[in-house]
DNA sequence: GTAGAATCTGACACTGATGTCAAGTTCAAG
DNA sequence: CTTGAACTTGACATCAGTGTCAGATTCTAC
C-alpha cells in the first residue's frame, strides 16, 4: 500500500511516516518511480511505533526494540542484549512511574469535576 | 522559604519556578529587595503542577485548574465553570487513552524482557 | 497523451518546558 | 564593611516530533 493509505488507516500523518523512515523505524520498498510501497503488516508496525512514541521513548530507543518485537505476522525476533535489556528496564520502570502520576492527576481532575457538578 | 530551598525540596528547578510564576501557577511574596519568598504549602503545590505537567497538561490549562482544586492547606477553592469542567473531561479522557498505550508499552517491553532472560 | 491526484525531497517553523549564561543586586555572616 | 553565596531579570539555545510549503516527479484514469 502506499503511504497516502498506511496514513489515513493508521491516523500517523505522512510526514511522520517519512520521519520514521528516516530513523530507522519503519522500511518500505519502493516503486520503480520512488514511491513508498508498504506491506500490509506495516499497520500494526506504525501503530505500536505511535505507542511507544505515547509512551515517551525516543526514536533511537525505539529502533534499537522494534526488532526484538516478535511482530504479529514478523520472522524470527532478535534477542536484547543485555545492555539492552539494561535500558528497557529503565525504561518500564519509567513507565511505571509515569502511570501513577497519571492516576494522581486523574484524581485531581476527579475532585474538582466532582466539586462542580455539586449543589 | 526562598527559591533555592523549594528548588531542593520538589526537585524542581529554580529556572522551571520561576517560569511557573510567569505563567501564573505559582505565586510568590517578596522580600524587600525582591527575592522570592514562599509559603510552606508551596512545596505541595510544586508537586501537584508538576504531576499535571507530566499528566500532559499545558501550563494554561493548570492555570485554570489549579484556582478549582482544593489544597490541603488552602483556603476556598472556586467552582470550576462549565466549560472548563469540560475541558478537564476530555484531559480525563485524554489520560484515560494514555494509561492504556502506557499499559500496551509496558507489555510490550515486558516480551523482550523476558525472552532476553530466557535460556 | 493529458489532466489531476498522489507522492517525492528538502528546508524551515513551531511548540513548550527547561537548560544555560551574563551582568547586576541582595542577603547573611564574619 | 566586606565577602561569597544566593538571588534577580533577560536573552538565547535545545530537544524531538510534527506541520507546512515549494517545486519537481510519478501514478492513474480518461
Amino acid at each position: 500500500m502506499r503511504i497516502g493509505e498506511l496514513a489515513r488507516r493508521t491516523g500517523v500523518s505522512e510526514r511522520s511516516l517519512r520521519y520514521y523512515e528516516q530513523q530507522g523505524l519503519l522500511a518500505s520498498e519502493r516503486t520503480p518511480g520512488g514511491h513508498r510501497d508498504y506491506p500490509e503488516r506495516a499497520v500494526d508496525r506504525v501503530i505500536r511505533i505511535q505507542e511507544l512514541f505515547a509512551a515517551g521513548l525516543c526514536s533511537k530507543k525505539i529502533a534499537q526494540l522494534l526488532p526484538c518485537i516478535r511482530d504479529h505476522d514478523g520472522g524470527p525476533a532478535v534477542t536484547a542484549t543485555p545492555w539492552l535489556v539494561q535500558e528497557l528496564l529503565a525504561e518500564r520502570e519509567r513507565i511505571h512511574r509515569t502511570i501513577a502520576d497519571l492516576r494522581r492527576s486523574q484524581a485531581t481532575l476527579d475532585e474538582v469535576i466532582d466539586a462542580a457538578s455539586r449543589p
